[in-house]
DNA sequence: ATTATCTATAGATCTATAGATAATGC
DNA sequence: ATTATCTATAGATCTATAGATAATGC
């Protein structure tokens, strides 16, 4: 047993971390704290003293999963030649596809917002604005029409992802939907 | 108490129907054996007179809800001047946003199929197929471009009403992503 | 002495089963 | 007599709590 006050504080980042992989990946009622605390090296019982109820560490695995997913992002994009095009590769590729835990939280988490509670779909909103402001940056200046295209390619990008994983990697079709999307979304970028 | 055979295959048919519509709402995992029993105006101890298992009421739900979705979007778009037009304008709705139970299960169960059995992700293949099949048929020929945009086109949808779900109809971003979509997924139709 | 974690368990919820009840159908 | 449905409950799983244990920190 660990019990510095460092160690807790270190505990309760773990238990974080592994929700926030667990849960884009499985959804966020998709891993019990029993689960989730056997994988952090602990047991359940000690749960109650990181988070007043589960409820709470799904809020703060969420953030988290944003944060995480948005800094994957950041990381295999920057320095590139062209950001928008290596961001894109990137999006719609089939490491993305078949690793949703260490992905967008954005794709990951759609339909747990769209079924989960008022502040879940606040705090999605949020980061859905942050992301779209991000890709308008890259297309060029802020006028309306590149905040329509950046809207636009987000959601044919998080569509096609989303329609990948639903099929599976082992149907050919995965491969052709992230393909089709990746040109697509790079023509129209660049259309302006 | 109504006890006929008539009377039992009825009860089967609204059984699926109404789960049907609830995995369409709360995911697969999400109505309980006894709410959708109770919805139909049965106890819970008959289910499984009806049904194996849960899992079998899952598998009959999901086929019933992809139907229901295509029939859905069907009727709406028949006998219309412009059906690839009156198709867009009804998948990226308002109405449709706020209606998963009666809308697509493509769209409604992307997540589910992601996350799901194989069986639930070759059934989501097959009808994700026929649905490209059908958009491809709006768009023209069956040439590898045309191919190329049904496949964009859907995605872009998908995508579309995944992120104007998440973040919910009282969020303006909602109405501004469907409407995005409904525009530039009708322009890229009429590009080729 | 305080506190981070562990062991044990209460209580709620969910799937599935067993046996009873009240109709249908030969 | 058969069978569609109902009542009651077993068994599994999950969240949450209570009290014990073994460290840290004054």
């Amino acid at each position: 047993m660990g019990h510095s006050r460092d160690d807790k504080a270190k505990s309760h980042e773990r238990i974080v971390e592994i929700a926030a992989v667990r849960m884009r990946e499985a959804g966020t009622a998709g891993p019990g704290v029993a689960e989730i605390m056997k994988e952090a090296g602990l047991t359940h019982g000690g749960f109650y003293k990181h988070f007043s109820s589960r409820d709470q560490l799904v809020a703060e695995a969420v953030d988290a999963a944003f944060l995480d997913g948005q800094r994957a992002l950041i990381d295999s994009t920057d320095g590139a030649d062209d950001q928008l095009a290596a961001f894109v590769d990137t999006y719609a590729s089939a490491a993305h596809r078949d690793g949703p835990g260490s992905g967008c939280g954005i794709a990951a988490l759609a339909a747990d917002a769209a079924r989960g509670s008022d502040a879940l779909r606040d705090a999605y909103g949020q980061r859905l604005e942050a992301f779209i402001g991000r890709i308008e940056a890259m297309l060029g200046d802020g006028d309306p029409e590149v905040r329509r295209r950046a809207v636009v390619s987000l959601s044919t990008l998080v569509g096609g992802l989303a329609l990948a994983r639903a099929v599976g990697a082992e149907h050919a079709l995965s491969d052709e939907i992230l393909e089709d999307v990746r040109d697509a979304v790079k023509a129209q970028a660049f259309a302006g």
